[in-house]
RNA sequence: GGCGGCGUAGCUCAGCGGUAGAGCAGGGGAAUCAUAAUCCCUUGGUCGGUGGUUCAAAUCCGCCCGCCGCUACCA
């Protein structure tokens, strides 16, 4: 039976258009998910939209609408803004959707037995003006010593009713896990820093409102809706088949990897491990919390007006390279700066003249001296090894890599064996061997077939059309372009189809 | 304020006790199969400052300077 593979985006806030930071989260799991299957996993990947919350609410009550009609149309843009990415997700999920609210009951029904669950109140600093709870260390000092929220608004000290999860009570099983498991979360400046948040002990959690109505109701309670924290996170095991653990997909619970923004991180890595915990489930196997892009050096907001929307990215520049670009940029974890040159410079160094050009100048090699027909395997030099043994090392070598989501090492390995490939070809220089040795000619030729073969198969998760079309022009068959079919060379003979350049320069128009 | 991290070549970063590294950018050369792509060689750093531990410190410890993250109800 093959291994399952159950890997998570966060679910989108549809108070917003989907914007390059989405795609990112998205794009780092496609890659994560394909090439899971190239590996021979039986995988589940999940995306979906966040969709309940007083923020729709009003925001559909100023568009005039009712929330779910305003939720079902923004909840499309994010299915548009996977496809135009080229995202292969198994499931979309939508808080709105009836199956999810059966599971947050349930669930909270679970809590509720355990005995985490109590009816409480929530009190704060609240502004009548701004409809919203402040911090004590957020208010300002007004006239005569009252207070003020950073807005300028009055505020008054409020309490309302909310149901409250014990979480104080968890703090020592969390600390338990995070010691039992190293790995839960990455990077590990951001265990650190949950380590240090759950040390400074933990409070109960709000997670009940009754100042709005669109959300999940309190089973028994049609007064209150479940706060957001246990509505979205529950997202995830919902698409498991929750409450059903006799599900077909339940197989998959718990997931492998929640991958997350580093403004989610402790959602994810504090309170939904609590929750499951609470109720009896096994909590996620890792929580990876990503950065954010600037834009040219700027933060990315909309009153500088620098939002990217991927659809106009991969108009410009293509799918692919914009995929490869935003894995290959930055150290999977840090902050990254998207910058066009950069962008450009990617695309023509590494990909164009790296890759592109060394299949490019090997497979026409073959087209001209060898018939257009893949040489047979032949007797290997020193040489011929040692970059073979290179190829042959990437497949552990990436899983390893990619075990920990470190997109930027792995394809710096793979770009290793490709510079390789272009001094290869350079020091056997078969243009020269066409004049003295035809046979030796064909072996090195063959060689070069197989490293790119190698190197193309591995690429396919981060670069999914391209990828196809060079696994297409070495004549590698459909069925044989996973990660195992690498084991068996290709019989030599097969006719090869004109080669025709994957990866053309680009050019900046005018320039 | 508290806790944590970072500061290494022009740029982005790796190294984390044993004579300073990679990619890109810059300079020189070779080759001409190829998307004028490629290959080889090379310039360049008192590893933020300072004091200490050690036979030996980017690498460990103290202090200082500068940046950054977290410090719970933002979906």
């Amino acid at each position: 039976m093959k291994p399952k593979y159950y890997i998570t985006t966060p679910i989108y806030y549809v108070n917003d258009q989907p914007h390059i930071g989405h795609a990112y989260t998205t794009l780092a799991c496609d890659v994560l998910a394909r090439f899971k299957r190239l590996d021979g996993y039986d995988v589940m990947f999940l995306t979906g939209t966040d969709e309940h919350g007083q923020k729709v609410e009003k925001a559909a009550e100023a568009a005039g609408i009712d929330p779910q009609s305003f939720t079902d149309k923004v909840s499309v843009t994010f299915r548009e803004m996977a496809e135009v990415m080229g995202i292969s997700n198994d499931a979309f999920i939508r808080t709105t959707e009836e199956r999810h609210k059966r599971a947050c009951q349930a669930l909270w029904q679970k809590l509720l037995d355990a005995g985490d669950i109590y009816l409480g109140g929530y009190e704060g600093w609240y502004a009548v003006r701004d409809e919203a709870f402040y911090d004590e260390g957020e208010l300002i000092p007004g006239p005569n010593g009252s207070k003020l929220a950073p807005t300028g608004a009055a505020v008054e000290w409020v309490v309302e009713p909310s149901y409250f999860f014990r979480l104080s009570a968890w703090q020592d099983r969390l600390l338990a896990y995070y010691e039992a498991n190293p790995d839960f979360i990455l990077p590990p400046s951001r265990r650190n820093e949950v380590l240090g948040f759950v040390k400074g002990g933990l409070k109960d959690l709000s997670v009940s409102r009754a100042s709005f109505k669109w959300g999940v109701p309190v089973p028994n309670d049609p007064d209150h809706v479940m706060y957001v924290w246990l509505d979205a996170l529950t997202n995830y095991i919902t698409a498991a088949g929750y409450p059903d653990e006799t599900a077909e997909n339940w197989r998959f619970w718990p997931a492998d990897l929640h991958m997350v923004g580093k403004d989610i991180l402790r959602f994810h890595t504090v309170f939904w491990p609590a929750f499951l915990m609470s109720a009896g489930i096994a909590p996620p196997k890792r929580v990876f919390a990503h950065g954010w892009w600037l834009i040219e050096g700027e933060k990315m907001s909309k009153s500088i007006g620098n939002v990217i929307a991927p659809r106009d990215l991969v108009a410009q520049f293509g799918l692919d390279p914009v995929r490869f670009f935003l894995l290959r940029e930055v150290p999977f974890g840090n902050d990254g700066d998207f910058q066009r040159k950069a962008l450009i410079s990617r695309m023509n160094v590494e990909l164009a003249n790296d890759l592109g050009n060394l299949a490019q100048r090997s497979l026409s090699l073959i087209a001209k001296n060898c018939a257009g027909v893949l040489p047979a395997q032949g007797a290997l030099t020193e040489e011929d090894t040692a970059i073979l043994a290179a190829a042959s090392a990437l497949p552990q070598t990436l899983r390893t890599l990619l075990d920990r989501q470190n997109f930027h090492e792995a394809l710096e390995e793979v770009w290793k064996v490709i510079r390789a490939g272009n001094g290869f070809i350079d020091r056997q220089a078969p243009w020269s061997l066409k004049k003295t040795d035809l046979a030796r000619m064909a072996d090195v030729l063959r060689v070069l077939a197989d490293v790119l073969r190698t190197v193309a198969t591995l690429l396919q998760p981060v670069m999914p059309t391209s990828m196809a079309k060079m696994l297409d022009q070495l004549g590698v068959p459909e069925d044989a372009r996973d990660i195992a079919a690498l084991a068996t060379p290709l019989p030599g003979g097969i006719a090869l189809p004109a080669p025709a350049g994957v990866f053309p320069r680009f050019v900046e128009e005018g320039a």
